[in-house]
DNA sequence: TGCACATTCAG
DNA sequence: TGAATGTGC
């Protein structure tokens, strides 16, 4: 029997690990859920929901092809060695197939997995999914990794051009195997959401479905509307991608397949599917980064101001600075945030209330339903100035100025902070002629843009 | 994907 | 006088 270990990879089609155990013989397809692990690393309620409802999926579309799904627990990732040996055990496994995660926790309890399986005598077939190139094959000429986007995308960008392989096909029905599929657990104690499921229905068909609207209809204005927080502009792919639903190779053909018509559009969606593989690259060439340390180690030296009462207002959107609330609201009611509004909340967290940006990380993680700490940590170094090729500390977003160019209407903000539904757009986005006008339902700015920005261009400086 | 302040220059 | 451009944080 071969075992494919489902992870962050539910989907059928274009599977490499799924591919190539079906090629070899029968299979048997496992899920572990790892509560306790999940709670450590922060896993969003609406995420676990999210992935529970992908596995109902996934376990239909399994069932179709005759190959059962066992779900399983182990606590933490520390536990899960011994169960997926016992699955090896009961189901006489002779062979295991798992597409990579990249994260240091995630290799770790892969490494103890593929030890304890070899040890007895069961092949370990690993293969990469998340990204379009490997990590470890996007290199600078003397062999070592990038550390800035521009010239390792110019790398990238050759190996992604060059080779772009065949998407691969959904294995064909094997004959029908003697063990039943698991029913699908419910959500586990501790993850609460007050996320509407229906927001975000689950599955690969979805994340198909999603996928191939986005390139009919949204990638050739995507320079344009990618950044304008009101228009659905982007892909909205992110949960997918996150979950697996979809592969960034099938990203990767979409764009390509589209580039007659979509010209810039379909460029400027490869260069945002580069970003992410960059991030998933850095996360294994720099694994400091998965123990909460920021790239850029003096900044670690930054006396961050220790404020419960800011970060309260900020997590709830109550900052009195529109955009803000706007975007900590959305995130919120849908589990997600546009990606502009991510960098302009992160930025005011990091810069104007100078809070430490793994707090924002960690409550970024704790309610977004696309949640990847590659990506995650990877956005929140850049807005935050810790980063590898992050933003220079001393280009502070002015909130209200971001406001006025993304959101000139104040659609967005209007849609999500209800309470200014009533003030004229020109006050919306001048903090003076806001305090005029503030509704008594909105609150007052809580902290002084001009000098708050000043006293963290100090702040950095003083470390640098 | 900043901002403040300085300098230059057309009119 | 104010737009355009340069410079450092």
């Amino acid at each position: 029997m071969n075992l494919v270990w489902f992870r962050n990879d539910l989907r059928l089609q274009d599977n490499p690990a799924l591919h190539a155990a079906a090629d070899r013989g029968p299979v048997l397809a496992c899920y572990l859920l790892t509560p306790g692990q999940w709670r450590r690393h922060r896993m969003a309620g609406a995420r676990v929901d999210f992935i529970l409802r992908s596995l109902r999926y996934l376990s239909e579309d399994l069932a179709r092809l005759n190959i059962p799904l066992v779900i399983e627990q182990a606590n933490f990732f520390d536990d899960v060695a011994p169960v997926i040996l016992s699955l090896a055990k009961r189901f006489k496994v002779s062979a295991a197939f798992w597409n990579e995660e990249y994260p240091l926790d995630e290799q770790r309890r892969d490494e103890a997995v593929a030890d304890l399986l070899l040890a007895s005598g069961v092949v370990v077939n690993r293969f990469h999914d998340r990204v379009i190139a490997p990590p470890g094959t996007v290199l600078k000429s003397d062999g070592r990794p990038y550390r800035v986007f521009t010239p390792f995308k110019r790398t990238w960008l050759q190996l992604a051009d060059a080779g772009v392989p065949d998407i691969l096909p959904v294995p064909a029905a094997q004959a029908a195997v003697p063990i039943p599929s698991s029913a699908i657990p419910e959500t586990p104690a501790g993850f609460s959401t007050g996320v509407d499921p229906g927001l975000w229905p689950a599955g690969e068909r979805e994340a198909m479905k999603r996928l191939r609207l986005f390139g009919r209809l949204k990638l050739k204005s995507y320079p344009e509307q990618r950044d304008i927080p009101a228009v659905a502009g982007t892909s909205i792919l992110s949960p997918y991608l996150a979950v697996g639903a979809v592969s960034p190779q099938q990203c990767l053909r979409l764009a390509l397949q589209h580039r007659q018509e979509a010209g810039e559009g379909a460029a400027c969606w490869i260069n945002e599917l580069a970003w992410r593989d960059f991030y998933q690259h850095l996360v294994v060439a720099f694994p400091q980064i998965c123990k909460g340390r920021p790239f850029k180690t003096e900044t670690a030296r930054i006396a961050w101001r220790d404020a419960p009462h800011d970060f309260e207002r900020w997590c709830q959107g109550n900052t009195g600075v529109p955009i803000v609330d706007a975007g900590m609201r959305q995130l919120l009611a849908t589990g997600w945030m546009h990606n502009r509004v991510r960098m302009i909340t992160a930025m005011f967290l990091s810069k104007n209330l100078l809070i430490d940006w793994r707090r924002g990380e960690a409550y970024f993680m704790e309610h977004l339903i696309d949640g990847d700490f590659a990506a995650n940590n990877g956005g929140w170094q850049w807005s935050a100035s810790t980063g590898t090729d992050a933003v220079p500390y001393f280009r502070v977003f002015n909130p209200f100025s971001q406001a006025a160019r993304f959101d000139p209407e104040g659609i967005y903000i209007r849609r999500f902070v209800p309470a200014l539904k009533t003030v004229d757009t020109a006050d919306l986005h001048d903090p003076l002629r806001l305090e005029k006008v503030r509704p008594s339902g909105y609150p007052e700015v809580i902290v002084d843009l001009k000098k708050s920005r000043l006293a963290a261009i100090a702040a950095f400086k003083s470390v640098g």
